[in-house]
DNA sequence: AATTAACGTGACATTTTTGTGACAAGCCGT
DNA sequence: ACGGCTTGTCACAAAAATGTCACGTTAATT
């Protein structure tokens, strides 16, 4: 995966042991022991998920868990609570804050992480790195292998990335900005036409040795990645 | 024997005692007071085992025992209890666990020496003779030796760790961080460049005399080890 | 058919990333 | 303390990736 987890909890022992576990399983993961060090790093980057202390000194986990599922840039973000008993009051509380998922104090690192991938599933699947396939097109975000009828491909980090974009979100138009947006990031300053250099050289890419054409253009609305198109005769 | 028992007991004499046992008995051993210490211990090289107190700081031992038992990488190293008293509740959770056998306090020399032997007598088949193969190149971990194709290999310990790494995580990008974490040890302060002239000297000493390339770049997310990689021919 | 807008494509300079040799500090056994 | 070995870091070289531009092509529109 290529984001991280942010573990928002006071108590030390506990944070380092989840922490543990995550990167364990693979996950990246950054510390915050009080709400201050959270909002710290709640910024760009974002992290694909929080997991939230219910009691955290200096104010209750569940008002940041508010706060962020009520602000634009970070309502996204999913939550997983961490309640120290199964307290249904608290709970309740917390799916109100919005909070994706929560989970009762003590757990087992694998409850953790099976609650963990739910959520991220749930989410957003793709980070998850599963192997995509599509029309003889293999991708791996684990070993970072594309192949296509098992001819291995060359790529660049963004055409990379744009691939991968493009085999997860098969069958639809999006538009330069759209793809600036999903691939590049957001707030990013870049010219549209650059889309079009890199499509070209995704292009070039998949159908180097002569293979089908995955990328359609669609005039005045953008590019969709499909397996075959229907030619239209008018 | 060439590995290492981990004692995480947070009672510095008896710690000592301990350690001072197993010196005797021919068996080196690492010390860790606490959690973090004993976490910060768990890294590659793994010790052959674990003694574990079953009342620690900040945590119990017990919640340790879970996660490492329940951890893909650390499954496997044999863990015993050192419990108190002979508390039949806490000797039913630690077995829960899936710790290997319990001791209870106090005890004699003579009977922990009994037990960490049973203990790896009953693992080590798995333990001891875990020499890794990879496309013809050979690592054991025991004697240290690595060969490709029967050409014996000269490699400085972090090189060694490195390779092994890899050899038991293979067809996977790391990044720099994930490398440094799981052959350097977590907490270190140690450049990410560092890694690219490890992964230099490691390449150096693999296909020093021609062999495969075992180690790919892959720009921006880090490095893979794999078998071959299939050139597309643009 | 002419015109215009949108897209394709090759080239290029710049930036980013990685390879590589050298070196000094630390460690260890002698 | 002395030499050999290992290791982390640095500086520079090399390679790859990236964004932008200029110009050629194509498709829609008049």
């Amino acid at each position: 995966m290529s984001g991280y987890i942010l573990v928002v909890e006071d108590e030390t022992p506990i944070r380092e042991m989840i922490t543990f576990v995550l990167e364990q399983n693979g996950f990246n993961s950054v510390e915050a022991s009080d709400i201050k060090q959270a909002m710290d790093n709640i910024v760009e980057p974002y992290p694909d998920l929080i997991l939230l202390d219910w009691m955290l000194p200096g104010g209750t986990g569940v008002k940041l868990a508010q706060s962020l599922k009520q602000n634009e840039f970070t309502r996204n973000i999913p939550i997983i609570m961490l309640t120290a008993r199964a307290d249904e009051d608290d709970k309740v509380k917390g799916l109100d804050a919005g909070v994706d998922d929560y989970v009762t104090k003590p757990f087992s690192p694998k409850e953790l992480i099976a609650r963990i991938k739910a959520v991220i599933r749930r989410v957003s699947p793709t980070l998850l790195a599963e192997k995509v396939e599509f029309h003889g097109l293999k991708l791996d975000p684990v070993s970072h292998h594309v192949t296509i009828h098992n001819d291995a491909l060359e790529l660049g980090p963004t055409e990379f990335r744009l691939l991968h974009f493009f085999m997860t979100h098969t069958e639809r138009v999006y538009s330069r900005e759209q793809l600036l947006d999903n691939v590049w990031g957001t707030n990013v300053y870049v010219e549209d036409r650059t889309v079009d250099v890199h499509i070209r050289r995704l292009r070039k890419a998949i159908s180097g040795a002569g293979h089908d054409e995955f990328i359609q253009t669609v005039r005045g609305a953008g590019y969709r990645f499909s397996g075959k198109v229907k030619k239209h005769i008018a």
